[in-house]
DNA sequence: ACCGGAGCCTGTTAGC
DNA sequence: TGCTAACAGGCTCCGG
């Protein structure tokens, strides 16, 4: 569900709201939730735990505490940090932020994928091999090309690689590559400098799009305070198969790429264009 | 090292 | 209308 946008939207509407606040305690509901880690370790580090940053890293969302460990939470597909006053009434609520003189803060996850964990040294490959944040400023095109080089995968499923580029999901690879005119398929290693060029523009320029527009909401993602995000509506190409491209009026077409769909224009993304 | 497929879960939707 | 299969924004593991 989210990628960098959403989870830029959520750490964004959480920071005023949990800055400064203290963690009463973390009351753990599931056992996948903290699959990661153990879960007698983050309950520590979190009972009256001071809140001094929220932040994000890749698809991370990261809650720093004054004089302990981090706290990691990753929603994978289908989780959800909402604020309430009282814990919800979900019947997947699977852990509770519960804090001092304020509100609480529910992580509600229906496929249990999400996790939460501790960055102490024993956190997931996952979150150590992460590879460059795509709206950094270190991110340039030469080197995106450096990533790209020698590169047999289709540039769409290289997208997805967290360990190369932090960040980018299902739907903003599908929307880069329409934006780019790249056909999803091509050998990462085979764009060429032009290619390469027009892709790293719109990479940035969708995930920059989308955290303006607090994000996509397909269904599930929700902001923290309930509401859906904004970018849905301005989305290309993505869950659009059989509708016009909305620059040049050609059917866009699905396709299946390593297990994930993707969505494309066969006439401005062909794979015969050449720059 | 690289690459693709199955698997993890539950809920929703498309299609017969 | 009702059932079943396919599909879903993420990532990990395993085999070739």
């Amino acid at each position: 569900m989210p990628e960098l946008p959403e989870v830029e939207t959520v750490v964004r509407a959480l920071r005023p709201v949990l800055t400064g606040k203290t963690i009463d305690q973390l009351e753990l509901l599931h056992p996948r939730v903290t699959r990661h880690g153990h879960p007698h370790l983050l309950e520590d580090a979190c009972r009256g735990a001071n809140i001094v940053a929220l932040s994000r890293r890749g698809k991370f969302i990261l809650i720093e505490l004054e004089n302990r460990p981090t706290v990691a939470v990753h929603l994978r597909m289908s989780g959800q940090l909402l604020v309430s006053d009282t814990p919800l009434p979900s019947p997947h609520l699977r852990a509770i932020f519960h804090l001092e003189d304020g509100p609480t803060l529910n992580f509600v996850d229906i496929r249990t994928f999400g996790t939460i964990f501790l960055i102490d040294g024993s956190e997931p490959d996952g979150y150590r091999t992460l590879g460059i944040e795509p709206l950094s400023s270190s991110f340039t095109a030469k080197r995106f090309g450096e990533i790209l080089e020698g590169r047999a995968t289709g540039i769409k499923t290289l997208l997805l690689r967290q360990d190369l580029i932090a960040g980018i999901g299902n739907i903003y690879a599908s929307e880069a590559c329409w934006l780019a005119k790249v056909h999803p398929a091509l050998p990462a290693g085979e764009l060429n400098e032009a290619q390469v060029k027009r892709l790293h523009r719109a990479i940035r320029r969708v995930l920059s799009d989308a955290v303006e527009n607090l994000g996509t909401t397909l269904s599930d993602f929700r902001r923290p305070d309930g509401e859906p995000g904004q970018y849905g509506n301005r989305l290309h190409v993505y869950g659009r198969h059989e509708n016009p491209c909305p620059r040049c009026g050609t059917s866009i077409e699905r396709m299946v790429q390593h297990g994930r769909s993707t969505f494309f224009c066969p006439r401005c993304q062909s794979q015969q264009l050449r720059d």
